[in-house]
RNA sequence: UGACCCGUGGUGUAAUUGGCAACACAUCUGAUUUUGGUUCAGAAGAGUCCAGGUUCGAGCCCUGGCGGGUCAA
């Protein structure tokens, strides 16, 4: 008897080729689309909301002559992601969402409402791979990056765990973006010619601040810039074998720089930005450096390349430390060469792992621009995610 | 009070010997990106503090105000 297979389906090219594909390979495919969002507020195109995926997902699971069905799962998703998403912020921190998504939606809360139709796997249109094998008896599953460089979304699945893994294929992972929407076109899917979607998955692109600002309320501050020649970044505080102050974001106080303008709240800015500080009449752009969302100060330092916007390493404390390959955990005080990416799209970094008993300390190999407390670093080998963590600093 | 300097788009500056104002940053829009952020492209935005004058023509010259600053006493 065929394998069943569920494939969340959402109205885009590369969920639809996937379920194309499961059909092809001889899966008993049935299509869940999932609803996950329906406010508007502070949403860009607030004239495309879901319901036009939904139609575009009945059309090519018509099309594919597979049963669709539909899951609302806002509650969750609100509870789990926006709620948190608006707490980290909060905090001072930068939140990834679709990290989040992923991990408590696509591949939890999806994948139990999935279990209504008894699959023996569900199914994403990710651009990722997965393999299994066994090691001394024991099965191992192996997320690797997909195929298409541009378009390579393992990082967004690097808080999976193998038993999620073990229910999940990626029918497309081995094939380039261009592939798989020539496969729509050629088989009539109505999605063929559908934009990529952008933005906080479910949600859309968002007007950031507006959003952010229907919980979170806005508070008055000063913004100050630092010099670049401040003498911290020359101290040798940098003692490579301090992991601890290696892996301590740079921190200032309102002296060391001067008034340059006023912000809306600490927390709406994020470490790198340029945008949205309206401080004008530098010769170079002003980036954020530094938040302190106690005093309610943002610091900015100007240029591309002033030593504020820059860190050789994070850490990541102990019970944030996640490894997809179980079978690779760290040992205490050991240290290992991985490949590291703290971005979506970021070329992978070399750096060095550490884990003590503080916590995993990464430290790269070339200054790292803008970590951001809150986003995730993902660790690979090769083209294999290994593990992952949120930044705690 | 005396002398000197300055006053240009939101901000900081530029404009050969007088010929209808340039650049950067900020802003907005678009592109890229299933997070934030980054990056890229384009657009909008001042008629040059005010009032007179010289000139074919003044941001640039002259006079008088107003405003800001510096040095004297």
């Amino acid at each position: 008897m065929a394998k069943r297979v569920v494939v969340g389906l959402s109205g885009g090219v590369d969920s639809s080729v996937a379920a194309f594909l499961l059909k092809e390979q001889g899966y008993d495919v049935t299509a869940l689309f999932m609803i996950n969002w329906h406010d508007k507020t502070g949403v860009i195109d607030a004239d495309c909301p879901w319901n036009e995926d939904v139609v575009f997902a009945e059309l090519v699971a018509k099309k594919l002559e597979i049963p669709f069905h539909v899951v609302d799962l806002s509650e969750p998703y609100r509870e789990r992601v926006i709620d948190y998403m608006f707490s980290e912020y909060q905090k001072g921190r930068t939140p990834n969402p679709d990290v989040l998504c992923n991990r408590e939606i696509k591949f939890d809360a999806f994948l139990k409402s999935a279990e209504a139709y008894n699959p023996d796997y569900v199914a994403t249109g990710h651009y990722c791979k997965k393999t299994t094998d066994s090691v001394e008896g024991k099965l191992v599953h192996h997320l690797l990056a997909g195929d298409d460089p541009n378009k390579e979304q393992s990082y967004f699945l690097c808080q999976l765990s193998q038993e999620q893994l073990a229910r999940t294929l990626f029918p497309i992972g081995h094939l380039h973006k261009p592939e798989v929407r020539e496969i729509a076109r050629q088989q009539g899917l109505a999605s063929a010619n559908k934009k990529d979607s952008q933005g906080i998955c479910f949600v859309g692109k968002v007007h950031l601040p507006v959003f952010l600002q229907q919980k979170l309320k806005s508070r008055e501050g000063n913004i100050f810039e630092i010099p670049a020649d401040l003498s911290q970044y020359n101290e040798e505080k940098q003692d490579r074998s301090d992991l601890e102050s290696v892996c301590t974001p740079w921190s200032y106080i309102k002296e060391e720089g001067t008034w340059v303008g006023k912000h809306q709240g600490a927390h709406f800015f994020t470490v790198g930005q340029r945008k949205g500080l309206q401080v004008g009449g530098k010769e170079e752009p002003l980036f954020v450096i530094s938040t302190d969302v106690q005093e309610n100060r943002v610091y900015v330092g100007q240029g591309q390349s002033h030593p504020g916007l820059y860190r050789r390493g994070l850490k990541i404390i102990p019970e944030e430390i996640h490894w997809i390959r179980e079978d690779q955990v760290m040992k205490q005080g050991e240290s290992r060469d991985y490949m590291v990416r703290i971005r979506y799209r970021q070329p992978l970094q070399e750096a060095k792992l550490h884990l003590t008993d503080q916590g995993m300390f990464i430290i790269f190999r070339k200054l790292q621009r803008g970590i951001a407390a809150g986003q995730f670093a993902a660790w690979y080998e090769k083209d294999e995610l290994i593990g992952s963590g949120v930044i705690h600093r």
